[in-house]
DNA sequence: GCCAACGTTGGC
DNA sequence: GCCAACGTTGGC
């Protein structure tokens, strides 16, 4: 994938009973490192496709109501996460070194909560959204939406 | 809480 | 560099 010059859309998976979109509304500034990321997959996209101004859903999974609950701004642009460091955080990594950093984290800061989940069942039942990364690689924690599927599901929440 | 799917690790 | 064993994710 090429970096364009336009902003680019995301999918972040997090489960709310470790990190919810109302955790991000009340952090300071609503923002929030998104950190602990320890796939490579996902690391590569925060690493090498994640920009400043990027758009964002926010998506719950393992919980009642599955699906994307609002939305968010990338704020800053990836950087070295930097609990791959501290052998105290369950994020800890011995492989990785300052020198060569394994995992990366960005900030995000929250631009709309939604009034309703849009969910994996109503994302499932639209064609429209039938190529949706979410719908093909179920596992994937951090994964690229197109303009399409952004504006489909926006559309859902209103 | 189960378990299928799938990513990662490590012995060979 | 293959692939079995293992660990994790995430919908149900």
């Amino acid at each position: 994938m090429v970096r364009t010059n336009s902003e680019q859309y995301w999918l972040f998976k997090s489960e709310p009973d470790c990190y919810s979109i109302d955790d991000l509304a009340q952090a300071p500034q609503q923002t929030a490192r998104w950190d602990g990321v320890r796939n490579f997959q996902a690391r590569n996209f925060l690493r090498d496709q994640v920009a400043a101004g990027d758009r964002v859903f926010f998506y719950h999974s393992r919980c009642k109501i599955i699906g994307i609950v609002g939305t968010a701004i990338v704020s800053r642009a990836s950087y070295t996460d930097p609990q791959q460091f501290d052998p105290q955080s369950p994020y800890f990594d011995a492989k990785s070194s300052a020198e060569a950093p394994r995992w990366f984290c960005v900030d995000i800061t929250l631009t709309k909560k939604f009034a309703q989940t849009v969910t994996l069942d109503q994302i499932k039942q639209i064609q429209a959204l039938d190529e949706m990364v979410l719908r093909k690689q179920g596992r994937l924690s951090i994964q690229p939406v197109t303009q399409r599927e952004w504006q489909t599901i926006n559309q859902l929440a209103t």
